[in-house]
DNA sequence: CACGCTCCTGACGAAAGCAGTCGAGAAGGT
DNA sequence: ACCTTCTCGACTGCTTTCGTCAGGAGCGTG
C-alpha cells in the first residue's frame, strides 16, 4: 500500500518528459527537474524504455523522449514499467490466493480494492498530470476535505 | 501497493473470531484453522490487542476475543493497527509530499489513490467478510470479470 | 498452593527489497 | 579523434518482512 521511491520518481520523470515537446531530454536535466538521484535516474529510465514507454539517444545531443503521446500513457503503464503488478497479497496476484474457513470471502474484498486502486491510476495519464487536467472521477475524489486527513 | 503477510493474517483471524460467540478462542486454534504459523500469530493478535480490537486472557480456558462487535471493526482498523498508515508515498503521508515542476498535480493523484482504497476498507466490516455479505460498492467492484484479471 | 495451561514479550536471524553508487563500455555527434 | 550521453552489471548499506526461540507472567483447577 505504498508508493515507492522508484514509482514516485519515474512517473514525475515522465510527466517532465510530456511537457517538453521538441527533441530529446537529457537525463542530467530530468534529474535537476525533480531532484531526483542522477544515477537512479537513469536505471529507472532504462526500465521505461525497455517498457517500450520511453525512447532515447546517445551522444552529444542525445536524450530521452516519449514513445507515445502523453495521453496514451497511463500512470499504471509508468509503475508497472518499475515495479511489477499494482496490487498483490503476500507477494501473488489477488485472484491466485486460497483462503478457507471463515476468511473466503476476503479474496472479494482484495479484489474490489485492486479495481478501486485500477479505476485511478489506469484513467489518469501523463498528459492529465502535467496539465493539471485530472479525470472528473479523480478531481472529485481528490476534492473531498477528508480524502486529505491523516488517520 | 502490496498486502502484507502480516496485514493478511490479521484480517483472516479477526473474521475466525468474529465467527465464533461464546468465550476465548486459543491461539492455536486459530491457527490451524487459517494455517498461520503459531508464534508469528500470536505476536500480531498482540498487537491487535494494544490497539484495542482484540481482548485476551491467558491461562486455562484462556484466549482471544474481539473487544467490539465485529460489525463495528472494518478492515482498515485491522490493518492500520498491524501495519500503520495504509497509503504511503515514499514512507510519508501523500498530503505531506511537496512537487515541483510539472509534477505538482500528482499530489493530487495520490490522494485519490487513498480515498479509494479507503472507500473499500473503511466500508467492509470484519462481520461483513465472515457472513460473505459485502457491502453493495464492493460488491459491484468485484462483480466485474476484468476486475479479476491479471495485468 | 502447586501445577498446567495460555498468553506476553523481547531477542534473534535469515532473506529479500529498497535506494542508491560506481565504473566501464557502447553509441552518437562534430 | 574526441567529447557527450545513454547502457548495464556489480556492489553496498540499510530497512523491512517473516518468521523462530526462550523465558516469564497471569489465570484456573485439584
Amino acid at each position: 500500500m505504498r508508493v515507492s521511491a522508484k514509482a514516485d520518481y519515474a512517473v514525475r520523470a515522465a510527466a517532465e518528459l510530456a511537457a517538453v515537446e521538441d527533441g530529446p531530454v537529457k537525463g542530467e536535466r530530468l534529474a535537476e527537474a525533480q531532484d531526483i538521484p542522477l544515477q537512479f535516474l537513469e536505471h529507472i529510465l532504462l526500465e521505461l524504455k525497455h517498457a517500450g514507454i520511453v525512447r532515447a539517444r546517445r551522444g552529444a545531443k542525445g536524450g530521452y523522449w516519449l514513445a507515445r503521446p502523453p495521453e496514451e500513457i497511463t500512470i499504471a503503464d509508468v509503475i508497472r514499467a518499475v515495479e511489477g503488478p499494482i496490487a498483490n497479497v503476500q507477494s501473488a496476484p489477488p485472484e491466485s490466493v486460497h483462503y478457507r474457513g471463515k476468511a473466503e470471502h476476503l479474496v472479494e474484498v482484495w479484489i474490489a480494492v485492486r479495481a478501486n486502486l485500477r479505476a485511478v491510476l489506469e484513467h489518469t495519464t501523463i498528459a492529465d498530470v502535467t496539465s493539471g487536467k485530472l479525470p472528473k472521477a479523480v478531481k472529485r475524489l481528490a476534492a473531498s476535505p477528508d480524502a486529505w486527513e491523516h488517520r
